[in-house]
DNA sequence: CTGAAAGCGCTTACAG
DNA sequence: CTGAAAGCGCTTACAG
């Protein structure tokens, strides 16, 4: 019995027996209320720290009937991508004097269920999602009606009344159309990624419009749907070679759809660039050292990771949902992908917020 | 004041009260008890979905003196790496019904002692920690006096008494040293990283020996340590390169050094593998897809994050610290980085595992 | 500025 | 198999 924990767990009665104060006194010194004597605050203080004493936020929380823990909810965690925008939201929470605590579901459904469940249990004041493909609409409808905070990242849900923070997808789109255009090519294809997902319909979409901006058929346009992969990427190059009337260039549905496309392209001894126009879109860290680098749509991970802990933290303050869409900024990184000189310039403004 | 919450939080008060049983057997319900009567269960559970009732752990928790929280705080998410290491101990955790947080210290010590405290408040039931580099030996000092379950993944903590499970450097270095050695290499620096990492020092320590072995001397192998990345790499090449006897071949600190020092070599003209062997650690994702594909020392990531997980459920089930050091193994993965012929069938193995 | 008392939502013996 | 009571470690009015 004495041996499972090497101390005995100290609370603030000990505390206030040690210094000669009440429970009330030490609860308040704890969340530095200035209603205390400074003599007395110190006391505590050293009575705290002489007997190792450890706050229990559970059962502050209990009591409170509002917590500190805030929870983030993310499809991939091994995709730098997503990462970085988790390490985004945990900086604004951490230094608003939230706990945020991460939780990977590995794009799958079931598991974004369970851990949805655990948040909520936990009891966290708010929740940011990054959802997992497939997430049904109705997914934190249970969480919202209860009143928790919760906000969508970089993915929207089709159907669902819930904030969100993505990247402006059409705008990016037609940022990189703009430029294959520029660049004289007219027989542009749009590249990989699940047919299916939200986010590759609004690329989908700011392609077609500039296409038509152009003058140009987006009918016409060749559109091959594939996994967001390497060899999904390769794979769709390969199909749209075989076409009637091959494309010159495409913009692909994201970066690593894009390393496939150049990896494909090489391979029959074409050379991404020159040969034939490649646009990823992300600018995740590898782009930029890719081989060529990669010409991309940047979207800024972190900031919207930012962006996304305010919108909760909106909302834990208000006490009450608020429904608002923000859509982050893009802009395309010029490199050697797509042809064209590559402007150093414009990529040293996007990489250097990394260092 | 009705505005804060749209409802009322249901406790499980009102579920006893609409099943017409007391509390204790709602409880019991709860914890999937087979001390109450079927139909009596099957009541409580419909109660439960019609008042949408919501489980309070904290509460629970605070009664039980024992949470089903576990935490894990990783130097540097954003590092795929790192983030396998952190889906692999999620994994184990969560199937063995326990709650894992994740948390970032983004490689500074001072945020990782903020973010020990808060998991400690939280009052977790164990604690993962790959430390930030510049960790001071005792930082988990105090958890482990308090009882709690603590192992180091991926990091060791020098002079602390702690579990840990790490790659095996030190074999990892010597099988790469082998390799190049066996292609005829006989002047093989080392390459990268920080003079004061743990982690360098006992892949050097493998270096050094294997050297040793193949009757080379130690003391003249070029050893030159530089920041673990790709600029650092290229730097270190570079600086090797100069040297009055240049080596032929190196083995890197870590992948994305090896990357810098194929890109170094390659803005000379030379081609790594026929011109200079080079051999990467890590073998990170990225490696397979580099240029050339990367010849690297496998660290199953992944997997050490699951076995240490189960030493830390090992130490919650116990009741009291157990001491143990895991050391994984490693395997060469052969490309052509270094030369000689690829084996395509040693690299599929080590990928099939993500699929 | 400080103290006594109640209560947050559970679990845990202990009766029955 | 079920119920009444106490208690986990805090915070929160409310007195003084």
């Amino acid at each position: 019995m004495a041996q499972r924990k090497a101390k005995e767990k100290v609370t603030i009665i000990e505390i206030a027996a040690a210094a000669g104060v009440s429970k009330s006194t030490v609860s308040l010194v704890l969340k530095g209320s200035d209603a205390v004597h400074p003599e007395t605050r110190d006391r505590v203080n050293a009575a705290i720290r002489e007997l190792g004493y450890v706050y229990n936020r559970g059962a502050a929380n209990l009591r409170q009937a509002r917590s500190n823990i805030v929870g983030m909810i993310i499809n991939d965690l091994t995709n730098p991508f997503f990462a970085e925008l988790a390490v985004g939201i945990e900086r604004s929470f951490q230094s608003a004097g939230y706990v945020p605590f991460i939780a990977n579901t590995a794009e799958n459904p079931v598991r974004q269920a369970e851990v949805i469940k655990l948040m909520r249990e936990q009891g966290v004041a708010g929740l940011i999602v990054s959802p997992a493909r497939g997430t049904p609409s109705d997914a934190l409808d249970g969480l919202q009606a209860a009143g928790v905070p919760v906000v969508l990242a970089m993915r929207r849900l089709p159907g669902a009344r819930i904030s969100s923070v993505v990247p402006d997808n059409r705008r990016g789109a037609r940022l990189a159309v703009e430029r294959l255009v520029e660049l004289g090519h007219r027989r542009i294809a749009f590249l990989g990624g699940y047919a299916d997902s939200v986010v590759r319909g609004e690329r989908l979409e700011g392609f077609g419009a500039a296409l038509a901006d152009a003058g140009l058929d987006p009918e016409r346009a060749l559109n091959i749907a594939t996994a967001p992969t390497r060899d999904g990427g390769a794979a769709a190059l390969e199909s749209a070679l075989t076409h009637r009337e091959p494309p010159t260039a495409a913009l692909c549905f994201n970066d690593i759809v894009a390393f496939g496309v150049c990896l494909a392209l090489r391979r029959r001894g074409l050379q991404p660039g020159p040969d034939f126009g490649v646009i990823g879109f992300d600018d995740v860290q590898e782009a930029v050292h890719a081989d060529p680098p990669l010409t991309t749509i940047a979207v800024d991970s972190m900031g919207l990771g930012e962006r996304a802990a305010q919108m909760v933290l909106k909302m834990i303050e208000a006490g009450r949902p608020i429904v608002e869409e923000h859509v982050g900024a893009v802009h395309l990184v010029i490199r050697e992908s797509c042809g064209g000189p590559a402007r150093q310039g414009m990529e040293k403004r996007t990489r250097e917020r990394r260092a």
